[in-house]
RNA sequence: GGUCUGGUAGUUCAGUUGGUUAGAAUACCUGCCUGUCACGCAGGGGGUCGCGGGUUCGAGUCCCGUCCAGACCGCCA
């Protein structure tokens, strides 16, 4: 027996027993007279300790030996502290040790093994074996357990059925780049990993599987974010006979129940709001509806005096930041910088501060009087102590500009408290967007989802403004689920593969299966992914997704661990047929 | 593909206008210490300043190139 109770169990209560316990050494303290040593494990830390009088001179050379992260075993006898520590849970006990096993040495890691580490993300990630040691990420780890757990459990509850789908499919070119996986049984072939399950719970819907879901990997070969990893989580899920307003239900109940489960917040009905009112309030279709801010259009009353930046633009917006009428002119020229550079792009901001005294101090007097901008004071919802952040240009870029200010402002105004949940259906998406690159329409979605039936007579006129029932559960500016509800007949998949440039050969060659299923009696269905790892982290207050991946990539996509991705020799390479062109 | 920031001891960082032998903290090693728990005290070892080139009497510091890491933009149906 290696353990009779773990690292983290024994108490007061247990005093006088004897017992085996293993683990790591997480530190000694050697005061020449007395040892002590805390042994860590999964569950906590046990003190033990070895002293001149009490235990044989043997084991006390023995423990003097001790380095940090030794894997030992020991035998003893749990005893009262003579002074407690208050601070952890095994605190009022100690284990006098009689018997001491070194199960393994350890080197010296190269950073320490504690909450508030040394490392930085690097060495972290090189050992990470070592990382996943420490409280934090451990902690993260069984956070991520539990929150499957409450998603398996409710699911399963509601009769869904756990599927799971093959990882080995076929590439297609729409969408994210696809990993693909050489075939040596198929002479020149490749499969491709999946970006999503999604013609696959498809199918099950039309086999009748009714109510699916799976906690499954997902593959993007794309460039990676702090909350974007080429091989990712998602809980799959797909409902026959059912509506947009079935969905929306039952996965708005999850969402409520994991809150309420693992958080202990409890929200009533999520707000909802359709893409377009999304886009004009907040200049973007995952908006943080913690605070407030919201966008004021100033076309109206900005574009009558001779302002010729105002005049020139297809939308003047601004928004009042609350309490930074005080910011002096270095700091507003910094966040002009900031608007200024690259990755923002606005090519200037005005602004307008809002006294305490009821006057406004803006940085275009020249051309706009008070009256003029109580009235852009009375548009953004200012009030006396606000600054008013105003950009303006071509609709589409000035929204992301300032939805990218909002953001920061927020962020820098510590308004976006991560102990605070405020989720957000946003509905009524565009099925189409024009790509500027290939100059055509392609689905903003994915090609099975189902334009508004009322709409689909725009797809020949207006494409652009032809609404899809699909939908994004949004969390704390976090877009946490998306889904729609699926195109179930034939003609109208091949209305859409049309519309989205397919030849009827290159459908029949890519989704062929699909459309063949759909004749075979496939019922009215719809579902929704959530991004597993992105609602982890958010549920645990934390904006970056790494933490809650036992083993992550890092930014480009390598495993620094294992050095992945690496060559393969010539041999692997002869029997795939495949020659390397660099 | 692009923008920005960074790379100096095992680790996290400081390092002035270019100027003596490159520092601090922590980790590590040795010794001491009769209740430690961020133990304390004394001492010690530890550096290809990412790499390559250039300017200079002299480069961690300035210039050019390059590699790596991180954040973001593009991209992510």
């Amino acid at each position: 027996m290696y353990r009779s109770h773990s690292c983290g169990q024994l108490r007061a209560v247990d005093i006088n027993q004897e017992v085996i316990l293993a683990g790591w050494v997480q530190k000694t303290r050697d005061k020449g007279f007395m040892i002590w040593v805390d042994l860590r494990d999964r569950y906590g830390i046990t003190q033990l300790i070895f002293d001149e009088e009490r235990t044989p001179t043997a084991v006390v050379e023995k423990a003097k030996t001790l380095g940090r992260e030794f894997v030992i075993q020991i035998k003893g006898t749990v005893i009262e502290r003579e002074s407690k520590n208050k601070n952890i849970p095994t605190g009022d006990i100690e284990i006098l040790v009689s018997e001491l096993d070194i199960l393994n040495e350890a080197l010296v890691p190269p950073f320490t093994i504690e909450d508030e580490t040394d490392g930085g993300e690097d060495i972290r990630m090189k050992y990470r074996y070592l990382d996943i040691r420490r409280n934090p990420v451990k902690n993260s780890l069984m956070f991520r357990h539990q929150v499957a757990m409450k998603v398996r459990n409710y699911l399963s509850n509601q009769d869904f059925i756990e599927v799971e789908t093959p990882y080995l499919i076929k590439s297609t070119p729409e969408g994210a780049r696809d990993f693909v996986v050489p075939s040596r049984m198929n002479e020149g072939q490749f499969y491709a990993l999946p970006q999503s399950p999604q013609t696959f719970k498809q199918l099950l819907m039309v086999g009748g599987m009714d109510k699916y879901f799976q906690i499954v990997k997902c593959f993007r070969d794309e460039d990676l974010r702090a909350d974007r990893q080429p091989e990712f989580t998602q809980i799959d899920c797909e409902m026959a006979f059912v509506e947009q307003e079935d969905i929306l239900t039952i996965f708005e109940g999850l969402t409520r129940h994991l809150l309420k489960e693992i958080k202990e917040v409890e929200i009533g009905d999520f707000p909802r709001m359709t893409y377009d009112q999304a886009m004009k309030t907040y200049g973007n279709d995952k908006p943080d509806i913690r605070f407030g801010m919201k966008f004021g259009e100033l076309n109206n009353v900005a574009q009558h005096k001779d302002f010729k930046v105002f005049n020139d633009a297809e939308l003047v917006v601004g928004i009042a930041v609350p309490g930074a009428a005080s910011y002096t002119r270095k700091e507003i020229d910094k966040l002009i910088d900031w608007v200024k550079r690259p990755q923002v792009g606005a090519l200037g901001m005005v602004y307008v501060k809002c006294n305490e005294d009821g006057t406004f101090k803006s940085s275009v007097d020249k051309f706009y009087d008070q009256e003029d901008l109580a009235k852009w004071a009375e548009t953004t919802g200012a009030k006396t102590g606000d600054l008013i952040c105003i950009l303006s240009g071509a609709t589409n870029k000035v929204r992301a500009q300032l939805s990218a200010l909002r953001m920061e402002l927020a962020e820098r105004l510590g308004l976006r408290n991560p102990e605070e949940f405020a989720p957000l259906w946003v509905v009524d998406f565009p099925l189409l967007e024009w790509d500027e690159e290939t100059e055509r329409y392609h689905a903003m979605h994915h090609p099975f989802t189902s334009p508004k039936p009322e709409d689909i007579p725009l797809l020949d006129t207006r494409p652009g403004d032809v609404r899809a029932n699909a939908y994004d559960l949004v969390l704390n500016g976090n877009e946490i689920g998306g889904g729609s509800i699926r195109i179930h007949d034939k003609k109208t998949q091949a209305l859409m593969f049309d519309h989205l440039g397919f030849t009827a050969e290159e459908a029949k060659a890519q989704f062929g299966f699909l459309m063949d299923a759909f004749q075979y009696g496939a019922p009215p269905h719809g579902g929704i992914a959530f991004g597993f790892d992105r609602l982890v982290a958010i549920l645990g207050g934390q904006e970056t997704i790494r933490d809650f991946i036992a083993f992550p990539k890092n930014n480009s996509g390598r495993d620094v661990m294992i050095d992945a991705p690496a060559n393969i020799d010539a041999e692997q390479l002869k029997e795939l047929h495949i020659t390397l062109d660099l």
